[in-house]
DNA sequence: CTGTTAGCGCGTTCAG
DNA sequence: CTGAACGCGCTAACAG
């Protein structure tokens, strides 16, 4: 149905030129005759007109949309970051290329190639690799490009993190406040920088509540799943007889598995059992248990990103920046 | 760094058309001269090369890349479509842009606006409101465009959806055996053509089981929020002054305002209260009710959304698509 | 006030 | 076996 520029102009006896400018709103700006003006709105509201977005960027060389590189565009955190970061493209008429990695650093490098083939303007990645995709140091024009959410040292690109040392340090503290007994971490992903600092967080945590005993009570897992949490449990179970008295969670993915664990000991949830986990989640208010969660800012996170590159403000400063974690209270004491 | 095809010609002092022919591999189909081709590889791989999907499609008219409208990117329902989604879309190298409408008719419109101005070869919405976006009848090109969750009655395009009338009778009747008293159904965004056809088979349900006194216990209320929830949960509290001894919710977001307001209630939360859902979630498994919650299978959505366009297989059948809904129980009954 | 034109980089077609 | 040229639709610079 819609025309070309070329054709609004063949069609209504005018030029190009003359038909941009009723179309850019700059017809009176170029003192435009009201007839003409009106003849090409007359066939524009008739034929109707869309902008080729593509033929644009090829002018131009800005696409007016920005790549988004993550684990999982299910995993509701990166869904959360990728909404946010959904939001703020619309607000500067920017569409977002969102693209999973799966974990895999060969398909993180195939769709940052993909990404920089369809000339983004920015780029803003979760990285699965500590190191550069590729494609990222061949391309012709690099666009400027985002470090989130793991930190594997790429100190070329600003990154924007969790700040996890507190985080996981608040979590812990609090955790062990409300608990005097044992107390156990149960962290899946274990090799990612970001799990690595928050054991490191914990156990400074533990010796800084003059309770260094506890360490040494992490239990890892290369995966971040249910699966795991339960492994890990059950063989903790199976080696000590008996379950914690206050557990720490690197993730609701493997707290789900640690509490199925549980479930299926014969002893079950005690509701005595404190709980401190990664992530926050409402549901966890349908625990009968005290429960402590750490809620990345995931609106700061994509604010900061996005801002990283450049887009619409002229220009941020690079570097790493570290957004609070908040730690939430999910269950009050019982009365 | 990387270079074009015409620049790439110039500095090995070829043509573009042999370059092209090295670079699709198509060299010795055509008989390039194997020195010539070494040369040409051995720039390649010493300056880089990275196909401008730009140019490409606007030369090609297709964009390899498809739409996706939903309302909320955040919400776990839309973001698991879109992952899988775009799974399919990597399948045929193929990247998906996504732009959420927020429920807004007028945002939907720029947004599917926006998507055709890139040439996106296909397009998933979601809609948010009975009109078709008017993008869709103005534009020049359209793609092929596919409708998901919603039954807004575009009968000219292909439509996927759960199978609500399913879905909602086997959770009603799956309760009601459970529990022999009242029954109530708590619904947000009560308006859209999904929650109606939930209603209408909780109330054929009822008659169905011969408890046709319970077909009008339905609570609506325009949104779909915890707020929500909260409100029509207290409202039914206010008048009726006890809890109901089995309830259904049409999402995790009515679930958890009710069951918010439930708490409050001097009562709290029977342990005897029979829950149904929709929307399943793995923390359910958190609550010591027995709970039964409706999965729609986003997997089987996706895919059949995606077939609907038509974008690597020839060419399916258009029409509506019921996906089957899957019953699941959460807890055990009490040994 | 309006018209003309040269590319952006790629794919295709035709001509050697 | 290789080269040249056109056009996709738009922008921007220049020419009246």
């Amino acid at each position: 149905m819609a025309k070309t520029v070329e054709e609004i102009a063949r069609a209504t006896g005018v030029s190009v030129t003359t038909v941009r400018f009723v179309i850019g709103g700059q017809a009176e700006r170029h003192r435009i005759s009201v007839q003409t003006r009106e003849r090409v709105e007359r066939y524009i509201a008739e034929h109707g007109y869309v902008l080729n977005h593509t033929a644009r960027a090829l002018k131009l060389r800005r696409s007016e949309s920005v790549g988004l590189v993550v684990p999982d565009l299910a995993n509701p955190f990166f869904a959360r970051v990728m909404a946010r970061l959904e939001g703020l493209c619309g607000g500067c008429s920017h569409v977002l290329l969102a693209v999973a990695s799966h974990e895999d650093p060969a398909l993180e490098s195939r769709a940052v190639a993909a990404l920089l083939a369809r000339g983004v303007d920015g780029i803003v990645i979760a990285p699965s690799q500590p190191d550069l995709p590729d494609a990222l140091r061949v391309a012709k024009r690099v666009p400027p490009a985002v470090f989130f959410d793991r930190d594997y040292g790429h100190v070329a690109y600003p990154t924007v993190l969790s700040d996890n040392t507190q985080g996981a340090g608040d979590l812990t503290r609090r955790v062990l406040a409300e608990s005097p007994g044992d107390c156990v971490f149960f962290c899946g992903h274990a090799e990612s920088p970001t799990i690595r600092l928050r054991i490191q967080a914990y156990a400074d945590a533990c010796s800084g509540a003059g309770r260094p005993e506890l360490r040494g009570s992490v239990r890892a897992h290369p995966e971040d799943s249910p699966r795991a949490g339960w492994q890990l449990m059950s063989d903790y179970l199976k080696e000590t007889g008996r379950p914690p008295q206050a557990l720490l969670c690197s993730s609701l993915l493997m707290l789900e598995g640690v509490l199925q664990a549980l479930k299926q000991a014969a002893a079950g949830i005690a509701p005595g059992l404190v709980i401190g986990t990664f992530d926050d989640h409402t549901m966890l208010d349908l625990l009968p248990n005290r429960v402590f969660s750490v809620r990345q800012d995931e609106v700061a996170l994509a604010e900061h990103a996005f801002a990283a590159l450049g887009l619409d403000a002229p220009a941020p400063a690079a570097g790493q920046v570290l957004i609070p974690c908040r730690l939430i209270e999910r269950n009050a004491a019982p009365a």
